[in-house]
DNA sequence: AATCGTTATATTTGAAAAGATATAACGTTA
DNA sequence: TAACGTTATATCTTTTCAAATATAACGATT
């Protein structure tokens, strides 16, 4: 039985966290639900958390990466913006190459 | 100003973390002191933190990674093995290839 | 105006991680 | 055998982080 390699990768702008590995999985849920407490529910985890990714990740990208409303038909609701989507691809195509590059660096460890 | 892209990789074995950046940091300043208490000094780490990081690594490695004694010459000292030498190398080879990979990644999000 | 489900935010509670302190065990050296 | 500096380990305290709870604000709908 051999060891394996494990990587996380996230996207950083000025010092904060812009995207990492949940937030995408965040973003996501938001994405499929529209809502953002929907989007908590799914995820099991807690509201407040979701509520403080997400005004982080809009507080750290250059430009919204939601749009949300209060209030209104439903109560409201959090929506992707295209740059929002943009990002969330960039990301995952990044990620997946990284994983088809550290498997290609198994081998090193292999006979160790 | 454009977003950075950051990572992390470690290694595991059977859901043990082995290694990450901050074992081998601990590992080097072993290889340079001769001593656990030392290298824990230099990095500022409890004596306790350093302790339990070197034991996990020997639990989870399939071979010791550091040889320790106890009393005698200087009161004792921990040092590398070939093996634990082995595996840093191993380690940070995989890194530095981590980086220049994402580094060439880069241009995925520059126009983002 | 009353209702609704959502976003937005503060406060409290609990758990887990980290830090500090103390002490035993060890084996060479003098 | 006494001393030394290290590894090894337990216990207590502190700090930090996550979870739970509560409540206000919002705006279309009725």
């Amino acid at each position: 039985m051999s060891y394996k390699i494990k990587s996380r990768i996230w996207i950083e702008s000025e010092k904060n966290v812009l995207l990492g590995e949940g937030r995408v999985h965040l973003l996501k849920a938001i994405e499929e639900t529209g809502s953002l407490s929907k989007a908590a529910k799914s995820l099991k985890i807690s509201y407040k958390k979701a509520w403080h990714l997400i005004d982080s990740v809009n507080k750290s990208a250059k430009k919204p990466v939601t749009i949300n409303s209060t209030g209104g038909k439903g109560g409201g609701g959090t929506e992707l913006t295209d740059y929002g989507k943009s990002l969330i691809k960039a990301f995952d195509d990044i990620n997946k190459n990284c994983w088809a590059f550290l498997d290609k660096q198994l081998e090193k460890i292999e006979e160790i």
